[in-house]
RNA sequence: CGGGGCGUAGCGCAGUCUGGUUAGCGCGCCUGCCUUGGGAGCAGGAGGUCGGAGGUUCGAAUCCUCUCGCCCCGACCA
């Protein structure tokens, strides 16, 4: 590619509505432009980086046995009732009426129309198991779309499906994405975690998901130091310990704390830790309210909340609604004699002697106790895992980092198949329900999470196999006729040797050209100048370290050809 | 949707509080000269209904009302 033949308007200084580095740096590096908020348009560098991944995505995927197919955007709306999904999904399906006002909607994703395929196409076990999957854009009407790419309204995404007899043929489908998935993220050349995942809307019983590490990240991972777990925050489970405690159980007692309602003040007003206190958190689940028992100094994993009760929406009460359903005022509720339904982390149940409040307004009771005072039935992990914690896997020590989602596998079951009436027979003449897996990976979000991971103060350090072009020759002297034939000779060359190659070939000055070189993040940089004149060589550059070495221009092909392959198996 | 911020040339901004000449600056763009191994220099030039509508005023980018859009913090997700 010709930098005088290819629209890539780099921008010298940061637009202003950029705040993360990859989306300051594609639009700086002419990526993409924005249409409207969280809608952008594709520019032919950012597409090209778009087709390395969806490159790799689709060998992987024929790999493992998929099938590409394309399916449409636009919905009848009687597909989502089916599923049940109209209703649930809620605003972020963008829904609409055609000319004939049909019930319309853009898909965000495809699990009804990829279901309504396979009740019609797949009758019998001699037809699985079968995976199929699309690349596409998806549109998700995000409440806030932000970051770019990163969380987009519109964005590309390859989803595959896969159908089986049965859940452990399933199971097997499922670890073949898993593989899939796994050497997909190797070869884009990205740092990657997979962790055990929340299944989230989608439903289903396991799922993993593939996060970059990136300080950028708006997930949390916990990540064991010794062994291989590792887990969503949302989904990590805090191992029960053995707290050793035999202090003497004592009288409970009521103490007045007059205007003491956070834990800390109350903590402080008597002169106790907060891992003494037992607080107690009111949630409405899909309208109902519910309490739930922390440790003092502990914080709720909501999602764990959510899934426990089985409820579709789950946020903290406000004050009024706490007096409501309780009759206390909002820094006074405790579990002795409290009304609604109540969950206890499993954390408190074995503490002794602790604080809590007294459901009556400036008062709490002290050396309250688990069964004498109070008893509750539901029981369980709630509550957020820390550093401090060990790992539930192997005991040992963990830490948290911070992760971007760019791949997501589910296990689904039977969800939709029953819903929509997908059945198979078996071999003996039974209707079954297909069983069904899907597989997410947002290929748009994988080039922005790319370039949050490998980028320096100049730009973007493309990892080898993501890079649009491998090798970018600088022309430093349009004018002179022996370096513009020395600098298009190498250009053809590695054109024909089978590289994918680029000649910046703009009549501008040194400087401008390799401040783009830079900034476009090609691993490999040639530059052809009056060097070449006195002695024949030119320079190439490898952007990720800064090394430079002059090579004679007949050694230019192999040369290159070397370090590529180096970096291939390194 | 709740909370905050911003809309002035392609990009980054000043001017708005305290109304008053032809609305500025840097970068980019066009022309010419010059320059050519890390975003050069000089000269000339194009480009704005100051997001939009209404109002107040002799006079509005500036004050008032309404409206549209974008960005940031929270609930959602590849």
């Amino acid at each position: 590619m010709r930098y005088s033949q290819i629209l890539i308007p780099t921008l010298k200084e940061v637009p202003a509505e950029a705040e993360i580095v990859s989306h300051q740096l594609m639009l700086r590096a002419g990526f993409i432009k924005q249409l409207t908020a969280g809608i952008y348009t594709y520019l032919p560098y950012g597409l090209a980086a778009i087709r390395r991944v969806e490159n790799i995505v689709r060998e992987e995927m024929n790999r493992a046995g998929a099938q590409e197919l394309l399916m449409p955007m636009v919905q009848p709306a009687d597909l989502w009732q089916e599923s049940g999904r109209y209703t649930k999904y809620g605003p972020e399906l963008l829904r609409f009426k055609d000319r004939h006002e049909r019930e319309s909607c853009l898909g965000p994703t495809h699990e009804e129309v990829i279901t309504d395929i396979a009740r019609k196409e797949i009758h019998s076990y001699r037809d699985l198991p079968v995976n199929l999957y699309q690349i596409q854009t998806k549109f998700r009407d995000e409440i806030r779309p932000r970051f770019g790419l990163m969380r987009g309204r519109e964005f590309i995404m390859k989803d595959a499906y896969s159908f089986d007899v049965s859940d452990e043929a399933a199971e097997t489908s499922y670890r073949k994405m898993y593989v899939a998935y796994n050497r997909i993220f190797t070869r884009c050349g990205l740092e990657f975690r997979c962790v055990e995942a929340d299944s989230g809307t989608i439903g289903g019983s396991f799922s993993h998901e593939f996060m970059v590490l990136a300080e950028t990240g708006e997930d949390t991972i916990a990540v064991c130091n010794d062994c291989s777990w590792a887990a969503n925050i949302e989904k990590a489970e805090v191992k029960p310990f053995e707290t050793g405690e035999n202090e003497e159980i004592r009288d409970m007692v009521k103490v007045e704390t007059p205007g003491k309602r956070k834990v800390e003040t109350v903590c402080k007003f008597l002169s106790i830790a907060p891992a003494r206190l037992v607080k107690t958190l009111v949630y409405i689940a899909d309208g109902e309210p519910v309490a739930l028992l922390l440790r003092g100094d502990r914080e709720a994993e909501e999602v764990k909340v959510k899934n426990h009760l089985g409820v579709a929406d789950l946020r903290l009460a406000d004050d009024t609604e706490i007096f409501e359903a309780t009759g206390v005022p909002s820094g006074f509720l405790g579990p002795v004699g409290i009304t609604i339904r109540v969950l206890a982390d499993r954390e408190v149940t074995r503490m002794v002697n602790f604080t809590v409040g007294a459901n009556e307004k400036n008062f709490h009771l002290q050396q309250a106790n688990f069964g004498r005072d109070f008893s509750v039935e539901e029981v369980g992990d709630f509550r957020r895992l820390t550093e401090a914690d060990p790992c539930p896997s192997c005991g040992s020590s963990i830490r948290l980092v911070e992760g971007i989602e760019v791949g997501h596998i589910f296990k689904l079951g039977t969800n939709y198949s029953e819903s929509m009436r997908a059945y198979y027979q078996d071999a003996d003449g039974n209707e079954l329900p297909l069983v069904m897996g899907c597989y997410g990976i947002g290929v748009s979000r994988v080039v922005a999470a790319a370039i949050e991971q490998n980028h320096d103060a100049s730009g973007i350090i493309f990892p080898l196999p993501l890079a649009p072009y491998q090798a970018a020759v600088v022309n430093l002297d349009l004018k002179d006729r022996e370096v513009s034939e020395a600098a298009e000779e190498i250009y053809t060359e590695l054109t024909e040797a089978g590289f994918d190659a680029f000649i910046d070939d703009r009549d501008v000055r040194p400087g401008v050209k390799f401040k783009d070189a830079d900034l476009l993040g090609f691993p490999y940089r040639i530059t052809v100048g009056k060097r070449f004149k006195e002695n024949g060589q030119v320079e190439i550059r490898r952007r990720k370290t800064g090394e430079t070495e002059d090579v004679a221009i007949g050694e230019v092909i192999a040369y290159i050809t070397r370090r590529l392959e180096d970096e291939r198996v390194a």
